[in-house]
RNA sequence: GCGGAAGUGGCGAAAUUGGUAGACGCACUAGAUUUAGGUUCUAGCGCCAAAUGGUUUGCGAGUUCGAAUCUCGUCUUCCGUACCA
């Protein structure tokens, strides 16, 4: 037996396990019929750069728990690829004068490298790039079989318009309605975008959040409101002395009696034709005035609202109704749908502002929650009761009325102009848009990067202009876990054969922020395949979980008028006695600066940990410790190096304590536990029942590793150490080692070698410990009116009675009884007493 | 504006889902060991109080024998809001 080394060196060790993995290819995975299978899968990365902490995090989750299944004797598919193309490659070209391609591939490299040196167990045979034409070529094909079914079709859409540069801006491009690189004003331009009809399955979405028996419930309901399903009734409205009509939409009639005006979008077909007949309408609706995504009514420093000077006449009271144009209705989303009622509260602040709603006096019911009960059925018009039902169906007679159901959820627009990034395969021919030939894809990327130029080739005598855009990478993103399962395929798009046997993902882990645009398109892109026989499953994830966001600490100062962000490394930071800080000013010019407090790791604020400079220091088994420890994956996590080390230390110890008892070679003849040894073998049972349930039940690995911490340091503090029994330590310490892998791989994998003498960690299974039978111990709560007096130790079953007897004869409970009636007892057997007074 | 979530010591957090609030760890304090730092070990540690004890889960109400947990209101922070990924 070789001697271990008495210090912990993790550089050395980690080095040498990864290369053992990668030698032996000891993740790599077939399908196998005669195992279970299990596919965790953790959002692909984007190729920005370096690896950052929410990668660490993101990628450390996804590995304890494919390795603990592992341990389960579960066949573990862990892909991992990129998400390669997208817009910041294009903006980091432009700056560094490369080409996206190149910065793309640059990246990959780095990354790769440092997913490595984390010793994740990934299946490297199956990496994915998204940017590979023999990735995105099946999603060319695929948008063709779309456009054959119908799915796909073109439209007119609202985009952000930079006149100055000349170019299509992105929303994150646009700040506070300018363009961040000219900070000209932005405004919007329609032009033919590709869509994909999503709005069909909205149904069939909506419903089967139902059947996500283990997804996250703010993450259904979110989603339930993005799709945004509500039944009522479209009514029209005729327009005073004009033959246009306006329909509306309405979950309560009421609201149509009490309605007092109508709001229209800028982009509204009929808005458009009072333009023509209106300067000041024209003025105001003008392309050059109007942005996109405008969320809160209050930016708009110029006028919101314009009354058109026309009236609706409601088809129940038959009063006019002034029609008003309001710019801060979602665009995109009133442009399909049309139309908005202001509400009926007299305490609207469109009443309340605009002399003209007031002269409408007719009369308004406000509705609180104490009389709408008795309303429910009636409504009040000129203190008379009318039925509902009766207008209704007056109005139905008259054809004003109809059921609708309407959904908040829009077709997806899948058109980019932008050349990173999968070119659509669609052309035209002499201005028809036709399908390409599905023999000449994959449609490459051009070489001429500018966007504008259209290219043109000829096939079967037929000259073709290609369509010049690119897709959403949303589109990359939605079918890679499917590609997953059969990566090098050449003979279509899903090899059924290992897509059945892999999916659906068992386990899906990304950043809650994909709650619903992701997570959505990923569905409704699973449920195509389904739907076109390609897979078995309508729904991609079983089981989904949301990790929060990694946070730190955050510094600035102010320079003409702008804030300066500082890296805490060059401050000097003054904290007070409690450990708060309380001061900072920078190292070399001693300049105050200010505190953010804790916020998101970013480039741009300058408090980003360097997840490499910690693997180099620490290791990868101490970051991942630590990542896993600080906070439950579903919360956000504030980076503490202090914390690091503290975990490092912890990991030392360990090293060496194990060192000390591996030496001993194990005795041959057995012994029975002592007391002690007994008692830590029960707590040794319980931590793994409750490591098992924190990691596969609520995955809680924050508390499984608390659990782990504490029976490491209680058995390196314990007592018996020193005693004859050395095998029972030995045990324990491979037992405790087993458990410990699925977080410190590197550790265990050494230290299991080293103890065994022989066999390799990763395949081992997961203990197993039967429970040891012990005198049962009740803790009996005694409480005075719910509040804590004492804590009672039984041993045997007593009854009520017993332990009531009991406990008043105790001194502090007599105390607080004397000269009071006891009013009521209340029991629950081996938990609580409450005797209420 | 709309949709979702969170708020517990100096800090990250725990609380078996309505039943001992603060597990585990960091930081801090005191002592021991030590070679300067670090390491390691022992003890203490929400707040008030010398102490019996009292009081604490953003704030304000409510339900309950009993609330961090449920209900209503309110404040703050974070995520998303359809072209960042």
């Amino acid at each position: 037996m070789k001697k271990m080394q008495e210090q912990y060196l993790p550089k050395k060790i980690e080095k040498i396990v990864q290369k053992y993995w990668e030698k032996n290819k000891t993740f790599k995975v077939q399908v196998d019929k005669k195992k279970e299978k299990y596919y965790c899968l953790a959002m692909l990365p984007y190729p920005s750069g370096d690896l950052h902490m929410g990668h660490v995090r993101n990628y450390t989750i996804s590995d304890v728990i494919s390795r603990y299944q592992r341990m389960l004797g579960k066949n573990v598919l862990q892909p991992i690829g990129w998400d390669a193309f997208g817009l910041p490659a294009e903006i980091a070209a432009i700056e560094n004068n490369t080409k996206p391609e190149i910065w793309t591939k640059e990246n990959i490299q780095k990354m790769k490298k440092q997913l490595k040196s984390l010793g994740f167990s990934y299946d490297w045979d199956r990496e994915i790039k998204t940017c590979d034409p023999r990735y995105f070529y099946w999603e060319q094909w695929f948008f063709i079989q779309l456009y054959k079914k119908k799915l796909v079709y073109k439209k007119t859409a609202p985009v952000n318009w930079c006149e100055n540069d000349q170019t299509i801006l992105a929303n994150e491009q646009v700040i506070k309605g300018k363009c961040w690189r000219c900070n000209t004003k932005i405004n919007i331009k329609i032009i033919p975008q590709w869509f994909i009809k999503i709005t069909k399955f909205a149904k069939e979405l909506l419903k089967n959040i139902e059947n996500l028996e283990f997804w996250p419930k703010e993450v259904k309901l979110m989603q339930k409101n993005w799709i945004g399903r509500s039944k009522g009734m479209q009514i029209i409205f005729d327009i005073y002395n004009s033959a246009n009509k306006i329909k509306i939409f309405t979950k309560n009639l009421e609201n149509v009696i009490n309605t007092n005006a109508i709001i229209l979008s800028p982009l509204h077909h009929i808005t458009k034709k009072f333009s023509n007949t209106n300067i000041n309408i024209k003025k105001f609706i003008n392309n050059k005035n109007i942005q996109l995504n405008i969320y809160n009514k209050y930016k708009y420093k110029t006028k919101k609202k314009i009354f058109t000077n026309k009236y609706a006449i409601n088809p129940i009271t038959k009063k006019k109704i002034p029609i008003w144009i309001d710019k801060t209705i979602n665009i995109q989303h009133s442009y399909q749908t049309k139309i908005k009622i202001i509400k009926y509260n007299i305490n609207n602040k469109y009443i309340k502002k605009n002399s003209d709603f007031k002269s409408n006096n007719y009369q308004i019911n406000t509705i609180t929650n104490k009389n709408v009960k008795k309303k429910k059925n009636n409504i009040y018009y000129k203190n008379k009761k009318i039925k509902l039902s009766k207008i209704y169906k007056i109005l139905k007679l008259f054809k004003k009325i109809k059921k609708k159901t309407t959904f908040k959820l829009r077709d997806w627009s899948v058109s980019r102009q932008r050349h990173w990034g999968t070119p659509i395969p669609m052309g035209t021919v002499n201005n028809k848009i036709i399908q390409l030939p599905e023999k000449i894809l994959p449609i490459l990327l051009p070489k001429n990067q500018d966007i504008k130029k259209k290219n043109k080739i000829t096939i079967d005598n037929k000259k073709i202009t290609l369509e010049n855009e690119t897709f959403d990478t949303f589109m990359e993103s939605s079918w890679y876990h499917i590609r997953y399962t059969c990566p090098n395929y050449k003979y279509g798009m899903v090899e059924k054969k290992s897509a059945n046997y892999w999916l659906p993902i068992d386990q899906y882990i990304g950043g809650i922020e994909h709650a619903t645009m992701h997570l959505i398109y990923f569905r409704f892109y699973n449920r195509l395949l389904y739907k076109l026989n390609f897979i078995k499953n309508p729904e991609p994830v079983i089981k989904l979980l949301c990790q929060g966001m990694v946070l730190s600490d955050a510094f600035y100062y102010i320079k003409n008028k702008k804030k300066i962000w500082i890296n805490k490394k060059s401050l000097n930071i003054i904290h007070n006695k409690k450990g708060k800080i309380i001061q900072a000013y920078t190292k070399k010019k001693k300049k105050p600066v200010t505190y953010a407090g804790i916020i998101k790791m970013s480039k741009s604020k300058k408090n980003g940990i360097s997840p490499k400079k910690i693997i180099k220091k620490y290791g990868a088994d101490t970051i991942r410790l630590f990542i896993i420890f600080a906070a439950p994956p579903k919360s956000s996590l504030t980076w503490n190096p202090k914390g690091v080390l503290g975990i490092y230390k912890f990991l030392n110890r360990f090293w060496k304590f194990i060192n000390k008892h591996y030496l001993i070679k194990p005795q041959k003849t057995k012994q029975k536990m002592n007391q002690k040894e007994l008692k830590f073998y029960v707590k040794l049972q319980q931590t793994i029942t409750k490591v098992t349930y924190y990691i596969e039940k609520i995955n809680k690995l924050n508390n499984a590793v608390a659990q782990i911490i504490s029976l490491v340091n209680n058995l390196i503090k314990s007592k018996f150490c020193h005693k004859k029994n050395h095998n029972f330590i030995r045990d324990v310490i491979l037992i405790i080692i087993k458990i410990f892998h699925p977080f410190i791989p590197h550790f265990s994998f050494f230290v299991w070698k080293k103890l065994t003498n022989k066999k390799n960690i990763d395949n081992e299974n997961w203990p197993i410990l039967k429970p040891n039978k012990k005198k049962n111990k009740i803790t009996i709560i005694i409480q005075i009116n719910g509040k804590k007096k004492k804590i009672l130790n039984i041993y045997n079953k007593k009854t009520k009675g017993e332990i009531i007897h009991k406990v008043i004869k105790k001194q502090n409970i007599k105390n607080n009884l004397i000269n009071k009636k006891i009013k009521k007892i209340i029991y629950i057997p081996n938990k609580i007493l409450n005797f209420v007074i």
